[in-house]
DNA sequence: CTTCTAACA
DNA sequence: TGTTAGAA
């Protein structure tokens, strides 16, 4: 059974059109002809495009999706519970380098969006408890995101790419500004932290930049006014909601 | 209905 | 990056 691009666009609800331009662009899937130069879509093809869905949904550039597929990474369900086992050892046990080294080295296998949600977020939650010792170990462990965020943001500058600036807006805690900024490099982007968290944005002054605003709690009406007029003075504002 | 390329937002 | 226009 094969499909044409129009049931197959249906089938898996992308565009046509878009279909095409990831072909074109990225080698992402690519169907028989048939004589008359039709594109033929297999169950496989199916199955394919549903894991570059996945890949997409957890936040990676359809341009970077093509390695991600060819890797057999059939992780086990578990496989980031025990990434974030092993982290949480070292920490606890004050093995501060090793600690470092392995965060370093799994930000290098593995897209840094899932980095992020599967591993880091996570292991934070762990050492969140409200008793003085978690809390230092917390500090630790925020320490090494941050001065790994800064090492990949640093990389990033190196690549031509928008500048953006990334900051808190209506946020309690200052770490999710890096783990945000962490999550978007290598995206192309040039991203500067502003790592306090500010009681009132001014983003006008630098209305040429992108502003990416992580923000905790509802958006109020109040806070969606603040947005439409910040963006009707023309500033580029992503508001990115935990 | 499909193909492609070029250009736009 | 996704979408559109236009020609075949």
């Amino acid at each position: 059974m094969s499909y044409s691009i129009g049931e197959f666009a249906r089938l898996c609800g992308i565009n046509a059109t878009t279909l095409r331009a990831w072909q074109r662009r990225y080698g992402l899937l690519k169907p028989q002809r048939t004589d008359g130069g039709h594109r033929q879509y297999s169950e496989d093809d199916i199955q394919q495009a549903l894991k570059i869905l996945d890949w997409v949904k957890k936040g990676v550039p359809v341009s970077q999706v093509k390695p991600l597929l060819a890797r057999p990474g059939a992780r086990r369900a578990n496989h980031w519970l025990t990434l974030q086992e092993t982290l949480l050892q070292r920490l606890k046990e004050g093995k501060i380098e090793s600690l470092r080294q392995l965060i370093y080295d799994s930000g290098r296998e593995y897209p840094r969006p899932e980095l992020v949600t599967e591993v880091l977020r996570p292991l934070r939650g762990k050492v969140s408890a409200n008793v003085p010792a978690m809390m230092t170990l917390r500090e630790i462990l925020d320490g090494i995101i941050i001065s790994y965020t800064s090492f990949c943001l640093e990389g990033d500058k190196k690549a031509p790419g928008d500048n953006a600036l990334i900051t808190g807006w209506h946020l309690t805690d200052p770490c999710e500004i890096w783990l945000e900024a962490l999550r978007r490099t290598g995206q192309g982007l040039r991203i500067d932290v502003l790592p306090g968290l500010p009681a009132i944005l001014a983003p006008e002054i630098f209305p040429e930049r992108k502003w990416l605003l992580v923000t905790s709690g509802k958006l109020t009406a109040a806070r969606k006014k603040q947005i439409d007029l910040w963006q009707q003075q023309g500033i580029s504002l992503d508001v990115i909601p935990l």
